[in-house]
DNA sequence: GTTAGCACTCCATGCACTTGAGTGCTAATA
DNA sequence: TATTAGCACTCAAGTGCATGGAGTGCTAAC
């Protein structure tokens, strides 16, 4: 039962994996043949590529077409055959443009990244920056909009903003709102969250009715905002999905592009590798979610500062160019990476 | 010339658009005699419909093929052939449930009405928010998250909140950047754009060398916030671009999805619709944008709060249901701005 | 173990043919 | 003068069939 693949198979599914992925047509023996150099017949080819099949390594798409790589041979083809990891000299200058600009809003920093490596790999991208574990309330500001609108903003000690529309049953004067977001300034910064809701409500006999509920209210939010797991996944080259799926049927990109916009969906997938901490490839159907069984999916952890882990990934046909894919995510996740920290850590 | 378009051919071009927009297939002489129920022969139909495909309102795909509309005919049916916009009472419901929540991040909010308009009409939605004219600055604070790392965040008076990662040559301490922030918040609050800059620098010979270097980078960060128009805007459904464009090819759909991501792009379009201030549909090449001259665009502009105004709309298909979308562009447009608004105003 | 040779399979292409939907035209009709 | 029945015509789409070619599997010889 254990067939042994020696050298002379592993050049033939080197060669076939190559050529699908450059010409996505089934590879022929004498295709073979010619692309290896090997100094035998197609025949002999062909007796060795029979094996490979019936390893399940290959398959025919029908009798007389030529060989197409399986998932199990992108796997073997990723873990034992694949060359040197690619990344040219103007894809490190395009990624260092991005990350050389001095002041940036840090959402735009992490959507253009997303865009950039989707257009370098030119598969989908997906940048994931966890803000979860908010521990500490730093400033809360309230803004009034109108007379029953105020906004709440709350910054956290790790530099996180929040914001929430609050909608009021009583009407609030400018003055009553400066009150109260001077008393929950003063009343719940620097607490941890589970002491907050007790400390902020102290108090508040002090205002009017509209006050105390303008205090209810702001407080419900901040205790929701910093209960809730602010993640934030930002998506870039959903356009490639259209341009590599065409073969797959138009459904397939469609229900494709539907995950994606449901971006928890795509969550826990980048979630899952905070946990592995290394490069990851999946294909086909190794991936977890049924949506991406029929692409490949290659991601990597990047620091994030103050110890915390972010996750970046693209999804891509199965017939990718591994080489190349695998390069740039391991780029851009190091130069993000670098990016997010002193250059002392 | 100037042929009259008289009662029947309007009939009969109403049947024909309405038959297409079902069916999407070319509608026939006959077809068009069982859907009106108009007491002549399908021969006299013919001789009408020769007329309209000689006003260019018709066209045929070939010569023993039905008729298919003009983007001049949808037009001519949006201005004068349509009947009562419609909406369900259970998309009201739909969108009065996304509206309902009490408290609620204000992009979330925006997020997920663009999710729901592109849902209920079977297209790609926006919603554009323009948060510009931030007159002046409410607050700003500065989070250390690093040696030479700090996050600036800046609350304008209308309640908007930046946020800019500076990246500094020199180490700061912790105790620096609270007193940097103490400095600049109070020199630059409640302070027009145009004066906070001089204000800021002023005072700075109490910092050491890294506090003024902190100080002038931040203080060009704000000044680089407020000045820059936060502009944003919200694109859901995405996935429809494919579902509805299989026939004209995934290239197209291609091209529409990078469209797409480059927001600025639909930007132009959006603002447009400010102006207008008033429900605009465009057909086909009436859309100056290329890209959008295979769809139709329905728009409209919503009161934002404050007098500001933001606008919103879908691109569909040119046979979209325009009774159907339009009713529902218009409610949601009406739902989101009494959210927006108080009750009173 | 390798190879040449050959029969075989199956896809793709092109061609001829049919079918059906729909038109345009004309001459008769109300 | 508007309408209509009738008919010839057009064209897309589907079907059946022959052909070529790419590629395989098998076998017998090296």
């Amino acid at each position: 039962m254990t067939v042994e693949i020696d050298d002379r198979k592993k050049t033939i599914l080197r060669a076939v994996v190559r050529s699908f992925i450059l010409t996505g047509k089934p590879v022929g023996s004498s295709a073979v043949t010619e692309i290896t150099g090997l100094k035998v017949s197609s025949a002999t080819i062909r007796n060795e590529m029979g094996v490979l099949e019936e390893l399940g390594l290959l398959i025919q798409p029908h009798t007389s077409a030529g060989r197409v790589p399986t998932d199990i041979a992108y796997r073997f083809y990723v873990d034992m055959l694949m060359g040197q990891r690619r990344s040219s000299a103007s894809d490190n200058e395009a990624i260092e443009k991005l990350f050389n600009a001095r002041t940036r809003e840090i959402e735009g920093l992490f959507q253009e990244a997303s865009l950039l490596l989707s257009r370098l790999t030119h598969t989908t991208a997906m940048v994931f920056a966890p803000f979860s574990a908010a521990d500490t309330v730093r400033h809360v500001e309230l803004v009034r909009l109108g007379d029953r609108r105020v906004m709440l903003i709350v910054i956290t000690s790790k530099g996180l903003v929040g914001r929430r529309l609050l909608s009021l049953d009583l009407e609030v004067k400018n003055e009553t709102v400066g009150r109260v977001a001077a008393h929950l300034d003063s009343a719940i910064c620097g607490l941890p969250v589970e002491r907050a809701a007790a400390s902020g409500v102290a108090g508040k006999a002090r205002f009017g009715e509209a006050g105390r509920e303008l205090l209810a209210c702001a407080l419900e939010a901040v205790i929701d905002y910093l209960g809730a797991i602010e993640d934030r996944v930002f998506i870039g080259g959903t356009a490639n999905i259209v341009r590599e799926m065409d073969a797959a049927g138009t459904e397939w990109a469609q229900v494709l592009l539907e995950a994606m916009e449901k971006q928890y969906f795509i969550l826990d997938l980048l979630k899952e590798l905070l946990r592995e901490r290394r490069l990851t490839v999946r294909i086909g159907e190794e991936n977890s979610l049924r949506e991406l069984q029929r692409c490949a999916f290659v991601g990597t952890s990047y620091p994030l500062g103050s110890g915390l882990l972010g996750s970046l990934g693209v999804v891509g046909p199965t017939c990718m160019d591994y080489e190349r894919t695998i390069g740039m995510v391991e780029l851009m996740a190091e130069s993000l990476g670098r990016r997010l920290l002193e250059p002392e850590d």
